[in-house]
DNA sequence: ACCATGACGTTTC
DNA sequence: CGAAACGCCATGG
């Protein structure tokens, strides 16, 4: 274990700046730090978010179907769903509803954070 | 150094 | 259209 690569940094920024009621992918972010095959990568990262002192909305990452896979990572089994409802998210059976609507792509809406 | 695993993604059957 | 296999890359044993 190492102090936060940039790698894993860009990361967590990312997942930072995911707006309000917004989602995205882990491959989004894999290919918009330029790690596109790296997809879970973002995923290992976001299991090391724990050690980030910052939270990190890694409820708003899910995969590219929309699934919330990851959310058995969580404390609880639910409270990943209940986080993405409370920002008006759909959610069913660990699928969010409408996904391409509440989809946040970094590539589209950040041309690059530094 | 090699094998196994994983919060993924794309291609193939 | 749905399920399975393969590919990628980093971390752990």
């Amino acid at each position: 274990m190492k102090e936060a690569d940039n790698f894993f940094e860009k990361v967590y920024q990312v997942a930072r700046q995911i707006p309000f009621g917004k989602v995205t992918s882990y491959g989004a972010i894999a290919k918009y730090l330029g790690a596109a095959r790296s997809a879970r990568m973002v995923g290992w990262a976001m299991n090391n978010a724990s050690s980030q002192r910052e939270e990190i909305h890694a409820h708003r990452v899910v995969n590219r179907k929309g699934l919330l896979t990851g959310k058995h990572h969580f404390s609880g089994t639910n409270v990943m769903q209940q986080l993405l409802e409370s920002e008006g998210i759909s959610v069913i059976d660990h699928q969010i509803q409408d996904f391409e609507k509440v989809f946040w792509d970094p590539i589209k809406e950040l041309p690059e954070i530094f």
